[in-house]
DNA sequence: GATTCAAATGGAACCGGTTCCTGATTATTA
DNA sequence: TAATAATCAGGAACCGGTTCCATTTGAATC
């Protein structure tokens, strides 16, 4: 940005580049683009181009290329923290790869996600990751008109490339750390099973901790009994220990409350596991206003580890996603599927469980 | 998207469809941005380019225009609830005005932003807007050189337009809300002032409230000393009767956490006015790690009114800023410059107090 | 019916690159 | 030294639109 080019930046074409330079403008583009120049050429063309200051114009070079190396990401909305975290790991790894990354928010609807699809493909983006929040038919359409690498994130589809979190496993965690702390009464509240992750996958992995965990101790009282010779009625009662009853909600916070305000009213669980952390919120946010204190009269488990759970009071008992992780994950597959290399069919990115004080111990 | 069309989806040329519609391609261009074109042409025209679903290549578009539709926004970070607000606000009023909006995130590195805006420059975006941390001289350098509007949000400098939020006031109602609580000894922890919003700006509001109830003490007691006729000498300690000290940290809730331990430690204040909520939530979390209840052992203010204030517990008293608004606001703004309209060279976008639990009245 | 003027249309140039093709140099090999 | 190959450079076409200019058409006016 030296004096002398600042009446004219960024104003100078590859025409201007080759009159100033002696040559040709083909000549120029060769240059640019690594073809046969001779030494003596090349220098005199680099001396002209840090002189003026010359950057090539996008358009013209897309509009030959017919292609960019524009990455379009979709989001189904920007105030919140998984997405946040995703679009970061996203934007870092592309940065490195020299892509750049294209930002589409649709605000939850999925009309403007079709829109946004085919937005992109007139862009000529070369490939879009899509944080769905589900997969429609008109979706899938759309996917398919367009002729674009799509990377699904946080679901999955038999026809498309996917990354997913692993949901059933952290849930199944989940599942046995807190029948592990002894509760027996539990409320899992949940959200719409359209939504596969979230409504389906954290649902039965929890499901799964508690069928084997009271399979197990079906196994241990049979054999007991035996030993014993005990009448078998008794079984049924043993199973009736358990008491986990399934509740839904939206991803809303105030309809976490409302939801939480009837599951205290028809049923007394000493836990309850929600299917995320701002449905843990909400729930905690009753409690206090019900004058329930957390965790000694209910306890409280979330999903996502956002960072507000670290320092609410109590600090929440979570399962961390690795979002960022996964961005750059993401990422670097798109850029293998524009670039025409092999990706799985399925990645997953890990969780972890975070055991924090909102859980008591029974 | 009908199966005709499929195989040759958005291929078709401005040329394929003059040949189709019987015209030149001239006749279809100007049919399509307006020109004169008879009844009869412009239903052959219609037809065809509904039947091959048409669409103008945009880069063939903008290689003649020089420019596109396409708002640049330049964020710091994120994953910050204002970024993200903002972002909305932006997003929804640029959408209704057939804007495009790109995100370029910074990661709060002043380098990044500078090629951030040569790089808008280069795909000639309309226009940028600028969610700037600070304003340095290659900043101001780059933001001349490209010769393209500019608008900055969040802060403010004699040469460029502004749209900053109304730190000043907002931190000055706090202040006498705090006082009116009957809070004496007070510590305020704020952030550099190098960033003048949220380290200048906050701070001589907050200040500036102390003072006027500091000289309205003052005066009364005067008047009252002279109808009583007492010493001169008592009226500095009527001064003294509040105890006001400035404490300095950064935007990162861990700084907090360590900058409260040691005010705590040398200072026993009734309440920590805090410069942003994030730095709220470190004091909140290091009383509690200390066994201090909030607001009986120590109240607590924020700034921003993120989400989580409201389910934090106690609520956290905080201001309210309009990010949303002002990203609408901004929008707006820098559509008017784009198109060469006139604004006012600084707009304010006004914050709320809101009044929560974490200030005792003393 | 001749004249005038506006509307409608086609043709060609242009935006700023890339790429193919051809011809001229230079280097290599027989 | 002549023949062949490889390197280098220029010219022109092309990508897909927009816009200027010239010409034709049609309606209105005299």
């Amino acid at each position: 940005m030296t004096k002398g080019l600042l009446g004219d930046f960024m104003n100078n074409t590859i025409a201007d580049i080759a009159k100033l330079a002696g040559v040709a403008k083909s000549t120029v583009s060769r240059y640019l683009n690594g073809g046969s120049v001779s030494k003596n050429t090349s220098e005199q063309i680099e001396r002209v181009i840090k002189e003026t200051g010359y950057v090539p114009n996008t358009f013209a070079q897309s509009l030959k290329a017919k292609v960019t190396n524009i990455i379009g990401t979709v989001v189904p909305r920007l105030d919140s923290f998984a997405t946040s975290q995703t679009l970061i790991g996203i934007d870092d790894t592309l940065r490195a790869l020299r892509y750049q990354m294209l930002i589409s928010n649709t605000s939850q609807d999925p009309l403007r996600e079709i829109e946004a699809m085919y937005a992109f493909s007139r862009q000529k983006v070369a490939g879009i990751i899509l944080l769905a929040a589900g997969i429609t038919k008109e979706l899938l359409q759309a996917i398919d008109d367009i002729r674009i690498p799509v990377l699904l994130v946080g679901q999955q589809h038999p026809q498309l490339y996917s990354l997913i979190h692993d949901d059933y496993n952290a849930a199944y965690e989940l599942g046995k750390y807190v029948l592990s702390k002894g509760h027996h009464r539990i409320a899992y509240l949940g959200v719409t099973e359209q939504d596969i992750a979230v409504g389906v996958k954290r649902k039965s992995g929890f499901r799964q901790a508690v069928q084997e965990v009271m399979d197990k101790e079906h196994e241990e009282y049979e054999a007991r009994e035996e030993n014993e010779e005990q009448s078998h009625s008794l079984a049924t009662n043993l199973v009736s220990r358990y008491d986990v009853r399934y509740y839904e909600t939206s991803f809303k916070m105030s309809d976490a409350r409302q939801a939480t305000e009837k599951i205290l009213e028809q049923f007394s669980p000493s836990i309850i596991v929600c299917a995320t952390d701002n449905i843990a919120l909400g729930v905690i946010n009753t409690a206090y206003a019900q004058g329930k204190s957390i965790p000694h009269d209910l306890s409280v488990t979330g999903f996502g580890n956002y960072d507000i759970t670290a320092v609410v009071h109590p600090p929440l008992t979570t399962v961390e996603y690795a979002y960022r992780e996964a961005g750059n994950t993401a990422a670097e597959s798109i850029v293998r599927l524009v670039e025409q290399q092999s990706v799985p069919k399925i990645t997953t990115s890990k969780c972890k469980l975070v055991p924090r004080e909102s859980v008591d111990k029974i």
